[in-house]
DNA sequence: ATTTAAACGAGACGGTACGTCGCGTCTTTGT
DNA sequence: ACAAAGACGCGACGTACCGTCTCGTTTAAAT
């Protein structure tokens, strides 16, 4: 989620003294005070670091936020237990933690509106976290179709739409709860075509 | 979409003079340059307005921005054609025109984080805007339900979230197109259980 | 001694609100810590005004602190008492007071240079006090022409600037201290041409 | 001009391997830039050598320069004609060219107000310039007064200020040119008395 | 017609945070 | 011992934009 920048550490390699420290203040900010109201001065002061540090590093603040929500989101994987559907619903389950979570409920609308205004830096979000997010989806429905739970044509891309969309939406736009049974129709509709039916 | 807020004019009797202007100015500032970068002054300046008339009838850029969308996004209604498939594809093509179209593009996602931080404000947007579009939803799928198209106890609200979410999330998110037959196979997977498939 | 700049209010209309009390705790500042030490944030504290006040009507440090002095040191006049060598060193103790009052001694090198960068600047400097401080001085060699004191074809900025340029030189390079008699002395060798003697 | 500084080179001995390169290339660095904008990395940079190296030899930034125009500036020595008058006036060009030739033009003043602000600072640029430059002149007087071309009483001190202080007063204030017989017209002033007449 | 109140234009201001710059220090690693 | 490399602390600078405030003027309804 970088910005377009040439600031060396942004990726992987080498980095500030204290990478870890920051990516974890930067977290913690985020899910004390949300996207907007954090500010990259209290971040540095969290860290035992100083302001100058940060942008030697990183090229805006949401810059940072960005690598610290790809480096601080667990990914998966999601293990194989056989059973296509409890697979899938394992996953998505990972997919509302994410989302539900604090610091990433508060992060991730601001970042996608901020970051999508440069453009290539929404990609830097989606390279560190979500295509590793999804791969191991696909992984999954590739089991299944093997196993023949799945059609081979299946849309893939599609269906984690549906999933972690249905599931985003919600927890930001209609508002209405997430509750305990919810991945398991969801991934029922994908899977059998079980209309959702009220529970 | 407004604060918490004593504004007069917020809603809709009165209101300032160039109600319409002001409305017009602030979903063109917010199509050309995107919530953050977009400026309340711009927006009186465009209107032909000073900027002291917005907050004396808006709490906020947010609050201004949440009901200028309100007013500019078409709700509906969605025409009865007697064919539920049709009727909901047309709905969520319209969906998909209210979260494509330049302004609401860009708003959306820093709108929601913005908001979400004061409790309440959120809650404006979707009684202004979310409510009515999705009650015209809902008197489709209760057409559908008369005519035996739909099981009497489908979640709709979940059926909605599936279709409004998934085209959400490919437009904020995950990036992935949202190709011409996307709103039809939406509508085939939440009403025939039909799994999707690539096209 | 401004920047080359478009602030409204630099020159003399108008103005921030408390143009009065910035000047003089810029003066104040300057006198206590000296131009490099002094921050432009504790000027606005201590005149009770926001920092950003100080931006809005100059253009820099620099700019704000040449405006102060040219405000601040007084430019005479210089009584006319019937006696070209009296008024003349009247007027170089003026000169003297100015530049080793608290404010201007720690302040004129600084801005000299800080300000020679920006082609122009130095001039408002010129025009806002040294220009005024002159003519003073031109008026009274002129009473000294017509009084058949003073050669009338004397060139009067070298004379001026033998006076002024002595006691500067004095002050911020040699360091010799500017002793009582300092000042007949001067005047009675631009005038009488009296080769400095040791006192 | 070194801080009252234990650093072992800033005098003479020993100092950096590259102590002449270091040198020449913060003179290059104050001519183009000035004071303010040279950088004590630029000026590392230009001379093959890391900023450590500078610090290691200089207590700051104004401690180098100040050494550099120390070692920079040609004091003398002033031959010996025969001729006062002769003597003084290649002396003062030779001044004036210190204060005109581009490194000192835009150092000095800054300098002056930079070093003066911690005591004794100042006194190290005299030593290691003035004193010298100044030495000659008196050298140069003192034959003078041999001669019979001097009151024996004069003083010296005060000759040199009103000398070199106009000259310097000239290019850092008034502005006023400094131009072909001005150097004639001073030594004239305090040697003969002769009040200054336009040329 | 005149009064009166609401709305508006104008624009300075306080405030928060951002991102930048350059000095001077320090640690690590050679040589 | 000295030097290269380069991250870092630190203090300040200058900027942007938000939202508030005061004051004078227009507009329009009410008397």
């Amino acid at each position: 989620m970088p910005a377009a920048s040439t600031r060396p550490g942004e990726g992987d390699p080498a980095g500030p003294r204290d990478r870890h420290a920051i990516l974890t203040a930067t977290l913690d900010a985020l899910g004390e005070h949300g996207y907007q109201r954090m500010t990259v001065e209290g971040v540095a002061t969290r860290a035992g670091v100083h302001k100058a540090t940060l942008y030697r590093w990183w090229a805006s603040k949401g810059s940072l936020v960005g690598w610290a929500l790809g480096a601080g989101l667990p990914t998966g994987p999601v293990p194989d237990t056989g059973n296509t559907r409890d697979d899938l619903v394992a996953w998505l389950r990972g997919t509302i933690d994410n989302y539900t979570s604090t610091p990433a409920e508060s992060a991730l609308p601001a970042l996608l509106s901020d970051l999508a205004s440069e453009p290539g830096t929404l990609e830097g979000f989606r390279r560190s976290f979500l295509d590793a997010r999804r791969s191991h989806c696909a992984a999954t429905v590739t089991r299944g179709i093997a196993r023949g739970d799945i059609p081979a044509d299946v849309d893939v891309g599609l269906l984690m739409d549906v999933l972690a969309g249905t599931v985003f939406y919600r927890q930001l736009v209609s508002g209405e709860p997430l509750d305990e049974g919810i991945a398991e129709r969801l991934v029922d509709l994908v899977l059998a075509g079980t209309v959702p039916r009220l529970p």
